[in-house]
DNA sequence: CAAAACAACTTGTTAATACAAGTTAAAAAA
DNA sequence: TTTTTTAACTTGTATTAACAAGTTGTTTTG
């Protein structure tokens, strides 16, 4: 049975509108009450829906106004809950996929403990190599459990964002997460991949991302070149 | 008409009642049913109240089995809202004032921008360095506003927060914030003062930090020792 | 005894409705 | 003209109702 909820549907219809540009940062979404007529939904469905932009920091609401249109948010860097595709800015960013996501066994040891289930279930490995104005910036490898993605190695992951497949694919959502920073002396393979100067250090980020689905989570290691730019962050 | 609404009483309470220990980490918080029929609410209204403890992370919430108790987050370090003293571990965590705060002019040019009545007011300045197990991780310079902070420049601030005597003294409040993150090559003085090998980079950090006093913020620069230790952050 | 079916829970979604409260602009009064 | 009031919006809160869907323990069946 897969039934696609009303409220998501709209989530994402709102959500694709804002980020193409249908709507104006700054400007009004529809008012309620249009969106209910339009879509022919009750306003608890619509507020539902408006909910979770309002969770996505995409709108704002403000009683006896309107919900505010807020611009693919700049400042939900990659030290927030999205992935690095909304830090720097998207438009610049563009994804070289090294590895293609592939199925093996988890790495022994491994840098976060892992549940029995995520054990058992094998991962999908992935490596990508990011670009900012045509310079490699970001390399990350990122591990997920074999679960609840069937053929997910089939999808085309070029200058797309595995955040945005999980969810709209696979109805999964990131709630939250941890991370450890450190700058270290790039290895080789790091120094040949991010074209890093002599003695030029790096941004290392290992971080683990839990979702809605349980036992999902997602585990990455980050090198950032941080020479032109910087890992920005708002909370 | 100071009316408190039923479903923020119940997420009060809630709230109080998981900080407390009533109910302990992992366990489940009653059905929604049974909270709607002692409370004497609806369940539209009783799930207002549990999606708010949803967002604050404090419960998890899973369909056909109910709302599942996790422990208030330890682990609010450096990248998340609270200052330096919560992250590491506070337990370890001494401090050095290298340089009392101080009034003076805001350094021209600086990295953030700053209003007009910052600007007016001059700003107070501190250095700190800040060890764990003796030795030195962080070094932190801090710019602050010259405004609503009566007498500052008396407190000792040896091995206190900073931020907890701005909320205690001053009724200053965290906010949010941003920041920008590096690993950059120390230079001789930082090398110094944070005790480090050749070749060794550390983490740059710069930051702003929001207040709930209008015109106030806190603007740090930040110099971490990543060789033993890494900056922890959850979300 | 073991596996399958079921019943009794749980939370999730949606509907239809009502009133409260904040905002804004037009209409009325000074 | 300027100020005040009002009316028509907006979102916020709350009720009542019903069914869908996931989980768990019990009962029935093989």
């Amino acid at each position: 049975m897969e039934h696609i909820h009303q409220y998501r549907k709209l989530y994402e219809l709102l959500r694709k509108h804002i980020f193409s540009g249908v709507y104006e940062e700054g400007s009004l979404l529809p008012s309620e009450n249009e969106l209910c007529a339009v879509h022919e939904m009750t306003r608890p469905t619509v507020r539902h829906a408006l909910d979770s932009l309002v969770k996505d920091g995409l709108i704002l609401k403000m009683q006896g106004k309107g919900s505010i249109v807020r611009k693919p948010p700049q400042n939900i860097g990659i030290l927030s809950i999205s992935g690095t595709a909304s830090a720097v800015g998207v438009r610049y960013l563009k994804t070289n996929i090294l590895q293609k996501p592939i199925i093996k066994t988890w790495p022994v040891p491994f840098q976060f403990e892992l549940s029995k289930l995520e054990q058992e279930s094998g991962c999908i490995y992935m490596e990508r190599l990011r670009f900012v104005d045509d310079e490699p910036v970001f390399y990350d490898v990122n591990h997920l459990p074999n679960i609840y993605l069937p053929r997910i190695t089939k999808h085309s992951f070029e200058n797309k964002s595995l955040f945005e497949i999980l969810r709209k694919n696979y109805q999964v959502e990131i709630l939250g997460g941890e991370q450890k920073l450190k700058a270290v002396k790039p290895d080789k393979h790091i120094k040949q991949l991010l074209h890093l100067k002599a003695g030029q250090p790096v941004l290392h980020i290992e971080r683990k991302l839990t979702t809605n689905k349980e036992n999902f989570n997602i585990y990455s290691t980050i090198y950032f070149n941080s020479e032109k730019h910087a890992i920005f962050g708002s909370f």
